[in-house]
Parts: structure tokens; sequence; C-alpha cells
DNA sequence: CCATGCATATATGCATACATAAAAGAATGG
DNA sequence: CCATTCTTTTATGTATGCATATATGCATGG
């Protein structure tokens, strides 16, 4: 055979399978992600489901009851500011570490990367370039080379996730939030080459802020 | 009946005990964590402790392969450098919050926890100083008033758990790196207490370095 | 004697049945 | 007519049996 397509566990096709539904808004804040529907919609028993939802809910992407089930966090203008002013803090460390441990591999990759970003914002494309923004965003957490530096990046950006796809979308446009998106990776890849890293954290921490106020601008 | 003992959800107790056991050092760095052992050992079935071990594994305190199994993490000293630097900006971030939010019942609960903690230290109790040590950083992690930053914050302390457990233990004295532990804290508490954000950063970096320097400085 | 391939063992991944707790609704008493 | 309590409903929590992947050891061939 040609395709050498390796059988993904179930627990895995679980949380891309969930993550899928909520980037497209299937659900809203506050709803009720019932196992059993998501098991019968991804076609697989409660099993994996259940730690799918156990792993978004420790990553902070859902907020759990006990004995009653997993819910869409409603989440306060407030709380976002909060969230992405730590993720100011934590990106503009991952920047400043990357500027010093970066590979060039890793920056061909990165550069590559924001290409692909800025074509599916050229073909306005919402899933693509959440997912190139994405990449983004972990490669450069893999690029710091320091493994708790990374987790918490990438949880931190999982849970602002949830305030790019609800939000965001209720009071302004994504569109309007992503189109100096990448520019600004632009200015923070060459940061990261030139080896500057103090640059390097202080461009990442103007780019979050700047997806912040976005959606932080209207209460 | 007197006692009103809430009947504890299978999984929560055995997060708490394989918890124990790690720090009860019955197992080492590298050790496998299988899991019909761990139900045997704690009087469950299986289910509660891979959700148990899932969680451990998300949160950093296990490693876990697929389709193998969870194993107690093989740290080295350079991790655990980049680990608590992390730790002392984290926290340095939670006392400069709480400074601004702390209410007087969560400064009197943590100078009392402190007062344990210093007791524990005394009596050479060991466990009892590990469990008053952990209250004193989550308290204070949850009287920033912050939801995002309590999260890491909590998290990263698991992690340097591991760190605490097993290397210090091999190199230098547990006491050693405790003994000065309630007075700092002392400090944290007075500049909190005084609503001085910015004394309360540098106290608390202070003190996580020093922990840190307690073993990082064998190698 | 070493390398390669196969068989077997073992522990996790997954599916399913049942137990249990929380919430909603009905019934009864004030 | 409202409040309280009991019942019923419903979805998660837990236990268990089977499927499957990984590793180990043995056998066989070069």
């Amino acid at each position: 055979m040609v395709t050498k397509e390796k059988k993904m566990p179930s627990e895995d096709l679980a949380y891309a399978g969930i993550l899928k539904l909520i980037y497209e808004r299937k659900f809203s804040p506050g709803d009720f992600l019932q196992e059993e529907y998501l098991s019968h919609i991804l076609g697989m028993s409660r099993t994996p489901i259940n730690r799918a939802l156990s792993k978004m809910n420790i990553e902070g992407l859902l907020e759990r009851k006990k004995k009653k089930g997993c819910f869409i966090p409603v989440v306060t203008l407030r709380d976002g500011r909060k969230l992405f002013t730590l993720r100011a803090m934590i990106e503009g460390q991952v920047a400043w570490e990357a500027a010093q441990s970066c590979t060039s591999p890793l920056m061909d990759r990165l550069c590559e990367i924001n290409r692909q970003d800025q074509k599916a914002l050229k073909d306005r494309d919402d899933g693509r370039y959440y997912m190139a923004n994405r990449d983004f965003h972990f490669l450069l957490a893999e690029s710091a080379n320091n493994r708790y530096l990374e987790r918490v990046s990438k949880q931190l950006f999982h849970q602002a996730s949830i305030y790019i796809f609800f939000y965001d979308s209720f009071y302004t446009s994504t569109k309007k939030s992503a189109i100096y998106t990448p520019e600004q990776h632009e200015v923070i890849l060459q940061c990261i080459k030139d080896r500057n890293a103090d640059a390097a954290r202080v461009a990442m921490e103007e780019h979050i802020i700047h997806t912040m106020k976005m959606f932080g601008s209207v209460d």
C-alpha cells in the first residue's frame, strides 16, 4: 500500500473531534457537552470521549462539575484580560529563550508556517488560519527548548482560543484581529534571527496585547 | 453521627493515594506505575486509577508513553533550573497580584498555615511540613484572584515536587532547604499586608530561587 | 556467533453494563 | 395556592471483560 496511515488512538481522535466542534461553533458558552451525544457523533464509546474531556478540563478548555459533566466556560472580558496579560508574559519569555536556542531548520519551518498563515488569511479560510496561527505559536514554544515553558504556553494558547472562538465573534470581526498578525509574526521572527532576545520578547508581548485589544476594548 | 464524612469520589482518592505513594518515596525516577498494581494497592478498579494517572500526566507529574503506561519522570538539574526560574516568575506575579487583592480573612489563614509550617519543621515531620508548605503556596495562588495564574502556579508547584522528592534527597538534606522557609514566607506575608506589591514579588522570587539553589548547586 | 523473524506474554486502550448522585417533576399537606 | 418531600429521570462514575499494541525471548538461517 502507498498510504502509510497509522491508526490514531481513539482518545486523540476524540480530542481533535471535540476541539473541531468547538471551533466550528457548534456550542456556545455555558453549553453542556453530553458524553453519550459526543460518542454518537464521533462514532466511538464513552471511554475515549471521557478521557478527552478530562484532558480539556485540566487544560482549562472546559469547566467540569462533579457528577454533572463538562461545559463550555462562561468567561468575562475581565478574565480575558488577565489571561492575555499572563500570555504576554509567558510567550514573551518563550520568544526570549527561543532567540537564544532556536536552530536554523526550526527558523525555516516557522517562516513557512507564517507564509501559510498569510495565505489562509488571504483566502479568508478561517479554519486554516486558526491552524496556521496555532502551529506558529506552538512551534515557537517548542523552539524555546524548555519543556515547562512549552507546556504552560500551549495551555494558555488553548484557553485563549475560547475567547477567540466566542467573545471575539460576538463583538468584533475575527478578520479585524487577524489582519496584522502575519506581519507581527514576521517582526518576531526577525528579532529571533538577529538573536536579539530582548527585542523578541517585546515584539511578542506587543503582539499578544494587540490581539487582546481586539476584543478587550468593547466593555 | 458526629463525623460528617462526605464520600469522596474514587478518582480523587486515587489521585491522593498515588501522590502519597510518590512522596513517601515508594517509587524512584524512571519507575513504571502499573495500573493493576495501583488498583490492587488502593482497593479500587483500574478506571479511577487510569483517570488519576491521566490527570497527573497532563499536569506534568508523570511521563506517559502510548500503550506503555506512566513513569516517574527522569529529570536533570538543568531542567530543574528552568522549572524553578519559571516558578520564580509565576509565583512572583502571584505575590504581586495577591498584594493587591488579598483579603484579611485570607491573610489570617496564610499566617495560620505558616505557623503550622513552622511547627511541622520543629517536629521534623516531613509529611506535615510538605502539606503545610503546599497549602501556603496554593492559598497564596488562590489569593491572587486570577484563575489562570492560579492554575499555572499550582501545576508548577506539583512539578517542582518531583525535584524536591527525589533530587533533593539524593544530594542534599531536605531540612537544609526548609530551615529558612517559614521566615521567608513571613517576609512575603508582611509585604502583602503592607500592600507593597513590588516588594512581595521580589521576596517571592528570592524565596523560590533560594529553594532551587539547595539542590541546583551540586553539578 | 550474530542477525532477523516469529510467537507469546503482558499491560494498556476500548466497549459495555451497572451503580449512584444530582436535578426535575409530581404529589401531598399546610 | 405555595412549600416541602418523595419519586423518577438522566447522565456521569465505576467495574469488568475483551481487543490490541509493544516488548521480550526463542528459534532459525546465514
